[in-house]
RNA sequence: CGGGAAGUGGCGCAGCUUGGUUAGCGCGCAGCGUUCGGGACGCUGAGGUCGGGGGUUCGAAUCCCCCCUUCCCGACCA
């Protein structure tokens, strides 16, 4: 591609709307322009490495026999009646009518039409395993989208759905999804983790989140240096605290008046955060809970959930209705009427400060068995850095990541209410056992360029780059440079390589900058010393130049993209378009 | 949804407090010339409903009201 042709408008300063690296740099290299919130186009550029992402998903996802369709966007609103996800879905879902009225929704996701279309063709055994895919735009009313392709409100994703027999079917398509998403994640370039998460709305027990490690990212996962184990935060686990037993102070009221935050209580009373029990009130099925854990720690409700099946926090409609719950000055002495959990790692502290259930009063040193009760043990606290492994105790990690990938296991969750069944060899009607996997095709882009960056730009491993090479002659009125630099473009080329010409009538440094900042993973850089027969090969990654001869530039281009990752063909040309790239 | 900030040529911004000639600056863009290894220089030039609507005023980018949009923080942790 000769660019003084091509469409590529950077940007020399950063965009005002753009805040994390990667979306200041996939602006400003004339990757993606913003169209609304959470709503981008990709430019050509853009438009390639979202090419060469899909590519990869594709090979991948076909190694392990699964099966391209593509289903439409647009979907009816009986569709999503019929396993109750019209109601459930909320806000997130974008919701339209037509001008007869109907009502429609733009799909966040294809569980129910992908159960309907096979539910109508399935019947035998001896149709399944079955694993559907499709690469298709999913559209979701993000409560707030930000960060650019990270959370958008439109975006790509490669989404596929497994269905199987029985369990053990689906254990086996579900560990086929797991190989498919980490050879696909290794070949883009990601550093990543699998780990244990939760299933949120989908549904399904078990299920597993990729987690491409990014400061800029909107997860947390724990993991343990020690034994691998890997969780969301809002799955992460502990091993048992420690039960100090009941402490001795006397158990006193002290007045607090207006002071409710944890954080302002301890100091008003001179004890750490660790050391007041703070007492959350929920509405659950069944009445009022309350949910007792430590002042340093947080009430994961994905957690509390699972516990105890859906929560809300109680509002003040709620506490009017109830006068015996004081918002603020809430705590397990004498609470009358309401169920009493408390998370585990209350039995690792003891005098505690909690709410006296009286407005602007707290208690101080109230223990567990002689001043409260509790009617069961929960696991709902935040896991905090050092905690220790459940599985070996060692002190967990946390780190922040972007999710790239979601895998579970859904069961019959939605193959029951769509009537997906099959004859088993028996002859019995069976529903079909199903997984879902997801990928976020376009977020894939900003992890990368997470990861892969410096300050002059973006650092593409070969295989996502949009070009393999760019062909840099700095003066092309230079009859000599000229020429050569046709040579060598026509020569890579040929070679099989992706190759672009910077032939605009720009200045060196203008190249240099665009070069560096587009990220091309090899520069051949023709300038002077083409008079003496001579070229520069410059690998973007380290910024290791070769000084070759002008007939050694293919072979040091090569050579270069190897050594940053991609795998070629060495040696004998090939031909035309990409059949020397092994990948 | 709550809080904050901001909308002025393609991009980044100033001007607004204290209303008053043709609304500026840098970059980019076009033409000509000189340059040509890290975002070159000179000259000439084009390009703006000042987010939209309403109001105040002799006069509004500037003051007032309503709306729209974008970005950031938060979204109930007692």
């Amino acid at each position: 591609m000769r660019l003084r042709e091509y469409f590529f408008p950077t940007l020399r300063e950063d965009p005002a709307e753009a805040e994390i690296p990667s979306h200041r740099l996939l602006l400003r290299g004339g990757f993606v322009r913003q169209v609304a919130a959470g709503v981008y186009t990709f430019m050509p550029l853009g438009r390639r490495v979202l090419a060469k992402v899909e590519a990869i998903v594709r090979e991948e996802m076909d190694r392990q026999g699964s099966l391209e369709i593509l289903m439409p966007a647009l979907h009816p609103r009986d569709l999503w009646e019929r396993a109750g996800r019209w109601q459930e879905y909320g806000p997130l879902m974008f919701r339209l009518k037509d001008r007869a009225g109907r009502e429609y929704c733009l799909a966040p996701t294809h569980e129910e039409l992908v159960t309907a279309t096979v539910a109508a063709e399935i019947s035998s055994y001896r149709q399944l395993p079955l694993i559907l895919y499709q690469i298709q735009t999913k559209f979701r009313d993000e409560l707030r989208p930000r960060f650019g392709l990270l959370r958008a409100r439109e975006f790509i994703m490669k989404d596929a759905y497994s269905f199987d027999r029985d369990e053990e079917g689906l254990k086996e398509s579900y560990s086929r999804m797991v190989e498919a998403y980490t050879r696909i994640f290794r070949r883009c370039g990601l550093e990543f983790r699998m780990v244990e998460a939760v299933a949120g709305e989908i549904g399904g027990d078990v299920n597993h989140e990729f987690m491409a490690l990014a400061e800029a990212g909107e997860d947390i996962f724990v993991s343990c240096p020690s034994c691998g184990y890997a969780a969301n935060v809002e799955a992460a686990t502990t091993a048992e605290p420690h039960d100090v037993g009941p402490g001795s102070q006397r158990l006193e009221e002290v007045p607090t008046p207006g002071v409710f935050r944890v954080e302002e209580v301890a100091s008003l009373l001179d004890v750490p955060t660790s050391q007041v029990l703070k007492c959350m009130l929920y509405a659950a099925e069944g009445g009022p809970v309350a949910v007792l854990v430590p002042g340093d720690r947080e009430v994961v409700e994905a957690k509390l959930a699972r516990a105890l099946g859906p929560v809300r926090l109680l509002g003040e409609a709620d506490f009017e209705a109830e006068p015996n719950l004081v918002p603020g000055f809430a705590g397990p002495v004498g609470l009358e009427g309401v169920r009493v959990l408390a998370d585990r790692w209350v039995r690792a502290g003891r005098d505690w400060v909690t709410g006296a259930n009286r407005p602007g009063f707290h208690l101080r040193g109230a223990n567990l068995g002689r001043d409260f009760q509790v009617d069961g043990w929960v696991d709902v606290a935040g896991v905090k850095e050092g905690d220790p492994c459940p599985r070996c105790s060692s002190p967990l990690g946390l780190q922040k990541a972007i999710e790239v990938g979601h895998v579970f296991q859904l069961g019959t969750r939605y193959s029951e209410p769509f009537r997906a069944t099959f004859t088993d060899e028996r002859g019995e009607e069976r529903p079909v056992v199903m997984g879902c996997y997801g990928i976020g095709v376009s977020r894939i882009l900003t992890a990368v360029v997470e990861q892969h960056r410096d300050e002059r730009g973006i650092v593409w491993p070969p295989a996502l780059a949009p070009f393999h090479v760019v062909v840099l002659p700095l003066n092309l009125r230079d009859p000599a440079v000229a020429a050569a630099s046709e040579r060598v473009y026509a020569e890579l080329g040929r070679e099989g390589l992706e190759v672009a010409l910077d032939d605009r009538d720009a200045s060196a440094g203008v190249k240099f900058a665009d070069a560096d900042l587009v990220g091309f993973p090899v520069q051949v850089i023709l300038g002077r010393k083409v008079a003496e027969g001579r070229a520069e090969v410059k690998i973007r990654a380290t910024g290791e130049r070769l000084d070759v001869s002008l007939g050694e530039v293919g072979w040091a281009v090569r050579r270069s993209l190897a050594a940053c990752g991609l795998a070629l063909t060495l040696g004998q040309p090939a031909g035309e378009g990409e059949g020397a790239l092994l990948h």
